[in-house]
DNA sequence: GCGATTTACGTTAACGTTAACGTAGTTTTC
DNA sequence: GAAAACTACGTTAACGTTAACGTAAATCGC
C-alpha cells in the first residue's frame, strides 16, 4: 500500500513561484488581483508541481461547496435516469459535482440522506416530488441552500419546483378513453401511497370517469418488483376479476408487460381491450404496435430544473413553480369501441 | 431569500453543555474518552441545538472524506443502474455518500471528473472498465486512495477490480451457436472502440467461429442512440447485406429490437434465424419467447465490489482481481438448425 | 506637480474540526 | 500504602484555503 508524502499545497506553489499564497489563490481561481504575466507564471509552476486545490479547505472558508445533492426514488426504469442525465450535464459543465441518493420511495431514507448532505454545505439540493418527511421540509426551509423539487409541482414548494401535472395527465388519458367509447377502465399501479404521482394520475383518471362514464376505475396494485413483471401480473389479476375494456398503466414498462399478458391470453389489442402507458419511453418505438401514452419531457425537465437552480444559486430571480406541458400520443393500442 | 445566522458549531454545543469542544467531538463521533453520562448529556444538547457537524472542517483535518466517487459510462439501459444500486446500498449503510459521474464512454470526461473528485480527498474511487486515459491511471496510481475497476477484469488493475470475462462470454455464445449448428453468425454492436467490453465479446465470438465454423462474424455497428432502435436498425442492415443464421447483440435491449425487426419482416425466430442477447435483463421475462442470453450478476457485482473496497479502505487485505461467473441461459430464440 | 485613484501585490486572521499531548483525579497492583 | 496504570477530561496546534484589509508603486486628473 503506497503512502504518499504530503501532496503539494498552495504554499509550495507560492514559494516556488516566488509570490505569496494569495497571488497563487487568485491566479488559480481566475479572479482579479494578479497581472497576466504573473498569473501565467504561477499557473505554469502549479501545473509542473501537479498542484491540486483542497476542496475541503476552500469549502470550510467560503461556507459553501460545489457539490449538488440529487435525490431520486430509483434508477430503475429510465425515467429518473433521463431526468438525472439532463441535470448532470448542466451541472457538470458549470463545475458542480453530483452527490446522488436513491430513496426507494422512503421518506425516512430521504431525510437521513439530506442530513448527511447538509454537513457538506452543498450549493443546492434536488428532491424528487413534493411529498417529504416533515423534518426534511423544516430542515431545508430553515437553510439558505437553494432547493429544487422535480417531477411534480405545487404552489408551495420548499423553494422552487419544475415538473408536470400528474392529475391532469390522468384526466387526459380519461378524456381520450371516454371519447373513444371506453366504459370500463382499470389502472395497474403500485401499492397505494408508494408513488404519490401515480396515485395522482389515477385520481385524474377517476375524475373523468366518475361523472362521464358512471364507472369507477378498478385499480390493481401488485406488490413491488420488476415493472415488466408487475405489469404482466397486475393485468392477469385484473382480467380475472373485473372485465375492463381499457387498462391504463403507471408507465410504459408496465403497459408493455400488460400487452404481453393480453397477447399470451389471446386477447386482441385494441380489439378486445385498450392499453395506455405513461412516459413515452424508447421501448415503445420498436413495438409492432404504437403504444398510446403520454410523452413526458424528462431530459428537458432535468435541464430546465438545473438551469433554474443555477440561476437561483447565482441570485438571479427564478420562477417558483414551473409546469411542463404533456404530450398525449394516441397510438394503436386504443381505438374506437363498438359500445356494448 | 432567507439568510440564516451562523449555524451552531461544536463550540456552541460545548459551551451550553459545560464541557470542552473535544468532549463534544468525542461524544458525537462515538469514540472513547467520555463517560457514558456526559456523552448522553452532550448528545441531548446537540440534538436540542440541531447541531450539524461540518464535513469540510472534518475532512480538512483528517485528510479524508466519507465521499466515494463512482464513474459510469451511462445510466441508460439498467446495466450500470443495477451495478450502482448494489454499490450504493453497501456504501450508504457504511455511512458514505456517492459522488457520481457519467462519462458517456469518453476517457477525457472521466479524467476531468477524476481530477475534480480528487480535490475532495474521497475515501475511494470506482471506475467502470479497465481502459482509461493514461493520465487517469497515473494520477490514481500515485494517490493512496483505494480504486476499484468494475465490470471488466485484468491482472494489472490500478488497485483492485471486480468484473466478468467478456471475451469468455463471447466464446460461450459462440460455442452454443456452433453446437446447435449455426454457421453464419453476425453481431450487432456500437461503433468499434466505443464499448471495449462489447468489442471483447465479439472477439470471443470470433475466436470460436474462426476455426470451428470457418466463417467470420459479420458485425453491424449502427451509430449511437436508443438501444432498441439501434438493435432494430442494425438488424435490418444485416439482413439486407449478409445472410446470417444467428445474430448476437451487445445486450438484451438491442436483441429485443432485433427480434421486433425479424418479426416485422415475417422471419420466424428461431426457425429462420437465431437471436442471442446479453445481460439477462428483466425485459426478457415477459416476452412470449424466452431469450437466449448470458445472465450477468450485476447487483452482486456491485455489492462485491463495494465490500472489497470497504475492506481496502479499512486496511483489510483484499483480492486484487475478482472474476464473477457467467450464467448461460439457453432460451427459445435459438434452436437446432437443419443445416444447409 | 501633487493629491487622488488604481493596480498589484502581501499580511493577518479566521473557517470548524480533530490529533496529540497534558493533567488532575481514581483505581489497581503487590 | 506508594508507585503504576488507567479514566475522563482539557489545551494547543494544526489542516489548506480565502476574505478583508494594508501598502507600496504606478497612473491619472487638472
Amino acid at each position: 500500500m503506497p503512502r504518499r508524502a504530503t501532496p503539494t499545497k498552495i504554499e509550495d506553489v507560492a514559494r516556488r513561484a516566488g509570490v505569496s499564497v494569495m497571488s497563487v489563490s487568485r491566479a488559480i481561481r481566475g479572479v482579479e488581483g494578479v497581472s497576466e504575466k504573473t498569473r501565467a507564471d504561477i499557473l505554469k509552476v502549479a501545473r509542473q508541481m501537479k498542484y491540486m486545490p483542497n476542496s475541503a479547505a476552500r469549502s470550510l472558508v467560503v461556507s459553501n461547496s460545489n457539490l449538488i445533492g440529487i435525490s431520486l426514488p430509483t434508477f430503475a426504469g429510465e425515467v429518473f435516469a433521463d431526468i438525472l442525465n439532463g441535470m448532470r450535464q448542466t451541472f457538470d459543465s458549470a463545475g458542480y459535482s453530483s452527490v446522488i441518493d436513491t430513496t426507494e420511495y422512503d421518506p425516512d431514507a430521504e431525510l437521513s440522506w439530506v442530513r448527511r448532505l447538509l454537513s457538506w454545505q452543498p450549493a443546492a439540493i434536488i428532491l424528487t416530488g413534493i411529498d417529504h418527511h416533515p423534518e426534511t421540509r423544516e430542515l431545508l426551509r430553515a437553510s439558505p441552500i437553494p432547493v429544487l423539487e422535480i417531477w411534480d409541482h405545487t404552489d408551495d414548494p420548499i423553494d422552487i419546483c419544475v415538473g408536470i401535472d400528474h392529475f391532469r395527465a390522468g384526466q387526459m388519458i380519461g378524456e381520450h378513453a371516454v371519447s373513444l367509447g371506453y366504459r370500463r377502465p382499470a389502472f395497474v399501479s403500485t401499492p397505494l401511497g408508494h408513488d404519490k404521482r401515480a396515485d395522482a394520475r389515477l385520481e385524474g383518471l377517476r375524475s373523468v370517469f366518475g361523472p362521464a362514464g358512471g364507472a369507477d376505475v378498478a385499480a390493481s396494485r401488485p406488490s413491488l418488483g420488476n415493472a415488466f413483471v408487475t405489469g404482466f401480473d397486475g393485468t392477469a389479476k385484473l382480467l380475472d376479476a373485473d372485465c375492463p375494456d381499457i387498462i391504463c398503466y403507471l408507465n410504459d414498462h408496465m403497459a408493455f408487460g400488460g400487452l404481453m399478458c393480453c397477447q399470451a391470453r389471446g386477447l386482441s389489442v385494441p380489439g378486445d381491450i385498450g392499453i395506455v402507458g405513461f412516459n413515452g419511453l424508447d421501448l415503445a418505438t420498436v413495438l409492432p404496435m404504437k403504444l398510446t401514452t403520454i410523452r413526458t419531457q424528462r431530459r428537458l425537465m432535468g435541464i430546465t430544473g438545473a438551469r433554474h437552480l443555477l440561476a437561483r444559486i447565482n441570485g438571479v430571480p427564478t420562477p417558483e413553480s414551473t409546469v411542463l406541458p404533456l404530450q398525449f400520443e394516441a397510438g394503436q393500442t386504443t381505438c374506437d369501441q363498438i359500445d356494448l
